[in-house]
DNA sequence: TGCACAAAAATCGTATGCAATCTTTTTCGG
DNA sequence: CCGAAAAAGATTGCATACGATTTTTGTGCA
């Protein structure tokens, strides 16, 4: 566990240490430097972040109110390991919302947000070009990246937050399930989808995000494996 | 602050009892014993529910969460007073989540399920015959309620969640901003639907929530006064 | 009387301590 | 040598303590 190596730093005004700490430890989870099922003491938070255990606990609770950690009483908290249910779950929700949020966003987009998605894609661009597991994540997380980035252009705060949450699970399920890298064919597909923004084509936005969802979806195995079922019967 | 006459007994098996606390104290946010605004210190809902301030604050960080309470640093924790702009994200989160909802639940409604809205609907009836404030909350809590159940036959469970904090925070933009009692013409509504989900007529349930949304919304009157943002400058 | 400023009280943020629970290791009988 | 019970160790749940910040109260001066 080697995180704490990015300083938390004077990052904006933050209220509260706990929600710094939250947000260390969900982009370690969410590209995978934390793997499923690793247990996450409030000990070991708190010395890594050089915090007391009340605050390494408040920010775990938030962790495992957004469904990235499952905590156990008197055991503990661990990343997450959503089932095969869960990852239907998390898609089925985000297709139910995602294409919404494209209707929204393509009502309210201005050039600048075009500029910032063109920033996005490039940044997306560069990484699946890179090689190597650093690569990996990165690109992982950017492609989230751009999904929450339209998720504020639609200016609903609340399904901002759902989607933060969305976005995170599906990080944990494709690292969990995801059987290629689809992820050039995700990124060209984000490119569409920001040119149907540009081009106020907002019924076609929409349409590009369902079908952008299902493919992803469609480069799930969620056939229930031993291995998973195992670990988890062993209490991993 | 007379809560804390029901005692949260053996209620289930109670994982937490801050959850239990967080229960109760949604509870009298959503069916307005506790106003908007209402200061809720720590000290004192320790106090109420019997336990320290570590359990009590986390209770409220659960609430804060959900947005049915807002959290100032070093100020303390207060009923959200929700914008009319927050008002118009509730609902035009509900109106993108809770059509498709019913079609899920249309696809998977059971007779046992339809049992249930049966005996929620009547629920609703007798709150909507009785007279008095504490008929008026029961039945705001009953509306949504039905909603609620709705989610739960949807089968969603991450759906379900966002549910429960969109009726909650439902409750309170209702309650400040409800205009007359729509509450007949919901009811009647409600019925509706569950008509169309009994004969699997998704799509019909589907635009029947849709329109039960725009008129709930309809009802609101959503225009800034004075007295709320008087309130909110002087800190209330 | 009214206002500014200071002291007091209340409240929050956080650390730490103790009991309860869970996990691991040790020990003992077969 | 192996398995089960017991002890030791680790970790969580919760309460309490203390400094920091905010709010309220009290007091003196104009």
């Amino acid at each position: 566990m080697n995180i704490a190596d990015h300083i938390y730093s004077t990052d904006s005004a933050n209220q509260d240490r706990a929600q710094a700490i939250r947000d260390n430890l969900r982009d370690a989870i969410v590209d995978r430097r934390l793997a499923p099922g690793t247990k996450l003491s409030e000990g070991e938070v708190g010395t890594l972040f050089d915090v007391s255990r009340t605050v390494a606990r408040a920010a775990l609770q938030m962790l495992s109110f957004e469904g990235l950690v499952r905590t156990e009483r008197n055991r503990g908290a661990f990343v997450a390991n959503p089932s095969p249910e869960e990852a239907r779950q998390v898609f089925a929700s985000r297709r139910l919302i995602e294409p919404g949020i494209a209707i929204a966003a393509c009502g309210r987009v201005t050039s600048a947000d075009i500029a910032a998605f063109r920033a996005q894609l490039d940044e997306e661009g560069r990484f699946i070009a890179e090689r190597g597991p650093t690569a990996r994540r990165s690109e992982i997380k950017a492609s989230g990246d751009f999904h929450l980035l339209l998720a504020s252009v639609a200016g609903n705060a609340i399904l901002q937050r759902f989607m933060e949450e969305l976005v995170a699970r599906s990080s944990l399920v494709i690292a969990l399930y995801g059987r290629s890298g689809v992820s050039a064919c995700g990124h060209s597909e984000h490119t569409e989808i920001v040119g149907a923004l540009e081009s106020s084509d907002c019924e076609r936005a929409s349409q590009l995000m369902l079908h952008h969802i299902d493919h992803i979806e469609a480069d799930l195995d969620l056939r229930v494996r031993a291995g998973p079922a195992l670990r988890e019967a062993l209490n991993f």
